[in-house]
DNA sequence: CTAGGTGCAAAGCGTTTGCTCGGGG
DNA sequence: CCCCGAGCAAACGCTTTGCACCTAG
């Protein structure tokens, strides 16, 4: 039987993706928790990382062609990411009717990675 | 200005593409390739894909957490991974509602990513 | 002739992993 | 006192890139 013991590390890197609310990458999560404790390794980073998302504490955001970004908001939901600027935006999608019609092919879903790549309204507005 | 200039590794690279209809990986279609042309290299296959995706003569389809992967169908469609086998499997989704729906956020859609992972057909009547 | 393409190998990037030591329970 | 977790660095998987040579036009 595997127990999941407490860790001050583990703990800070929680804190830390729920507290950046910019969904940052691993590294940028690295950083961050390196202010606050200079001798916490990327590795940690990682394991911790995984771990959180594998319980459901954090979401993890799979972005094509980069690096994966970390989410505290646990609710289910997408991303649309802005080519311009790297921009990560919240939004709502009905997983169901997809669901559904790929359960016509046999297909059962498990997950949905979606990721809309665009324009923000920022750099719209600035084009 | 720049041409594009023929070369029948290239040639190679997109009819492999286009013959192979399983939406190989890049390492793949390098070994499918090398079994035509045995001097052939990645880097040259790699190219290729990159060019070919880039004019539109093939699809690329990343796969989040894996490697990409290539398809020859140019019709825009997405795609269903199986957690088991890797198996990818085409399905059509209307793209309109979505781009819609975050057009009220004032977000411009340009490309769609949407990955569902989930068992297909086989893996489920082997369970 | 010359710009674009190739082969090769090294580097790049994000991430994982083996090892040994430290510390939670 | 046991074993999970941390730190460190090496390795990994996929992809890109610098360089010298080759070749289509």
């Amino acid at each position: 039987m595997k127990t999941t013991r407490f860790s001050k590390q583990r703990e800070l890197v929680l804190k830390t993706v729920q507290t950046h609310l910019v969904h940052p990458t691993a590294q940028e999560i690295y950083g961050l928790t390196r202010e606050v404790d200079p001798t916490i390794s990327m590795g940690t980073v990682y394991r911790n990382l995984n771990l959180l998302a594998e319980q459901g504490k954090i979401l993890r955001i799979k972005v094509p062609g980069g690096a994966d970004r970390y989410d505290g908001t646990i609710r289910p939901h997408n991303h649309a990411v802005c080519t311009r600027c790297g921009m990560v935006m919240d939004y709502d999608f009905n997983f169901e009717a997809l669901s559904e019609q790929l359960a016509t092919s046999g297909f059962k879903c498990e997950e949905l990675n979606m990721t809309v790549r665009g324009t923000c309204k920022e750099c719209l507005s600035k084009a």
